[in-house]
RNA sequence: GGCGCCGUACCCAAGUGGUAAGGGAGCAGUCUGCAAAACUGCGAUGCAGCGGUUCGAACCCGCUCGGCGCCUCCA
């Protein structure tokens, strides 16, 4: 039974949706003027495991994320840049793409856009006028926050504290310094859409309320976010689409704690940012290796939590990995007895379970992991004893069906998955010799044919106790990053 | 000023009333021609500090110290 940190109550909830099995969730994406950095990254991340944990225990989920692709920074980026706002929020859009793409993050179900849904927004701040909930200025729409009782209930504020400490800018035109703007009239030169106020474009909160409502309807089960969007976004979110519809509008409202860089939240401000694409061009690391690494930090935190990023911990969120595709790779090799697996079945279960009340323990991903680890550990015990051929198979199905959930273990990495650093430039060596070539030289990949051959010769050598030459093959391998361990009955394994 | 979060070993990080998971790094050992991997063992008598509640607290309460976030665009 999954139980999730609803911001709404304060406590963890036990999630029932709405309709059994069936599950409608609304996230907050991002502002397309800009590449992505970690910390979005950390956001589509946790909601990534959330859908697929949901789908993982049986749901259907419907996952709307959307992109908003109007506002200020946009046309000050596209003003800029001498482009049009289109293009900015195309280029974006793509790239959020791909950065996500690399990151295993899926797709949600339905990626709505701001611009495409121009009438729903228009109909809502109709609505909401007529409701008495907002009120015309010259061709501006704003939302009245003193007209809406429950404002304030999502992030346990009072209208009064909020007026006491806020530095916002008095415009006189507003009721309420807090009141919103829903609908904002055009200047020249930006995007205009014609409405019954004249042109203009909408406020930013808005497009949530009515995208949401198109997509998943008045009521829906889970609305997420990161958590600077608790006031005022979701806050707004709330009284305009309960105050139009007078209904329930989303029942668990999660958020999940920033990506930090010396405990410092990570912000355009401060600079202290990383682009995702900045990381994997300059990681070692291939981009499925790479994207394997971002997963596995990204997810060592429980996400409600801060989260410091660094290379150190990039680093250690490797180091675990080799462990994991370390056995993967022998799990890969064939048995060596059909002896009933003692004890497989066992650590099998209790991993499962141990897995899942990690994960309905409202996503308690570290401790998720950690039954991972423990199922490697059983794994390499049970390997030493000799486990069937069949008994490997089930433990990486095992690992592949559970690792699902987290986005981690998907790709057939067996083979791909980097152990050492390519070496460039130093240390290269010509096949049988020691030649060094200069610094800055590409070394070529070696085959896997040519690596096959060189370990045949190698064993061969050490059988007849020529440990020299050996070693001497050993050596050459490494320098092109590849790595051998020899196994007890005379034959090696190797990996990159 | 208002609201809120956090402080667990060298590092990361679970645990939120019953006597400290897991990972990384380190050390020692087994195995091995060597190496690597794996396995075994070692590692916080204590969870920022001080009080209190309790048979019992890292977990509850109070105070103190330290770090951070939101209140303004922000994942």
């Amino acid at each position: 039974m999954l139980k999730l940190f609803n911001t709404l109550t304060g406590r963890q909830d036990v999630f029932e949706p709405i309709e059994p099995r069936k599950v409608r969730m609304y996230v907050c994406g991002v502002t397309v003027y800009d590449y992505c950095h970690i910390g979005h990254a950390r956001s589509a991340l946790v909601f990534d495991v959330l859908r697929r944990y949901l789908e993982y225990t049986g749901h259907a989920v419907t996952f709307v994320k959307n992109f908003t692709d109007v506002d200020d920074k946009i046309i000050k980026r596209a003003h800029e840049q001498g482009v049009s706002c289109e293009a900015v929020t195309q280029k974006f859009i793509q790239a959020y793409h791909d950065d996500m793409g690399k990151l295993g993050v899926r797709q949600a179900s339905i990626e709505p856009k701001a611009t495409e849904h121009m009438a729903e927004i228009i109909e809502l701040t109709g609505t909401l006028l007529k409701k008495g909930l907002a009120y015309q200025v010259d061709g501006d729409v704003y939302f009245n926050v003193t007209k809406y009782p429950g404002y304030g209930s999502l992030s346990k504020r009072k209208l009064e504290d909020l007026q006491a400490g806020a530095r916002v800018e008095i415009d006189e035109r507003k009721h309420h310094p807090m009141d919103f703007a829903l609908w904002k009239s055009s200047k020249p030169g930006e995007p205009a859409w014609e409405s019954p106020w004249g042109p203009g474009r909408p406020g930013w909160h808005i497009e949530c309320s009515a995208m949401s409502v198109r997509h998943l309807g008045e009521t829906f089960d889970i609305h997420g976010g990161g958590m600077d969007l608790i006031f005022p976004h979701h806050e707004n979110e709330i009284a305009q689409s309960c105050g139009a519809s007078g209904k329930e509008f989303a029942r668990y409202w999660v958020h999940n704690g920033f990506v930090q860089i010396n405990k410092e939240k990570m912000s355009k401000s401060l600079g202290n940012f990383f682009t995702i694409r900045e990381i994997f061009e300059k990681s070692d690391w291939s981009e499925e290796v790479t994207g394997e690494i971002l997963r596995y930090f990204l997810l060592s935190t429980q996400y409600h939590g801060p989260l410091d990023f660094s290379d150190q911990a990039l680093k250690e969120a490797k180091s675990a990995l080799n462990g994991f595709y370390d056995l993967f790779g022998r799990l890969a090799e064939p048995g060596g007895n059909a002896m009933p697996d003692q004890g497989l079945d066992r650590s099998i279960e209790h991993c499962r379970a141990t897995f899942r009340a990690a994960m309905d323990d409202d996503l308690n991903t570290p401790a998720a992991i950690a039954a991972l680890q423990g199922l490697r550990s059983d794994a390499n015990k049970l390997l030493g004893h000799g486990l069937s051929t069949e008994g490997r198979q089930r433990v990486r199905e095992e690992f592949q069906s559970l690792g699902d959930s987290l986005g981690l273990f998907q790709v057939n990495l067996d083979k791909k998955w980097q152990f050492k650093k390519e070496i460039v430039g130093a240390g290269a060596v010509q096949a049988g010799a020691t030649t060094v070539t200069g610094i800055g030289t590409v070394v070529t990949p070696l085959s896997d044919a040519f690596i096959e051959t060189r370990i045949t010769e190698r064993n061969e050598a050490r059988r007849n106790k020529d440990f020299i030459k050996g070693d001497e093959i050993r050596k050459e391998l490494a320098a092109h990053g590849i790595l051998i361990e020899d196994k007890p009955d005379g034959t090696s394994r190797w990996k990159r």
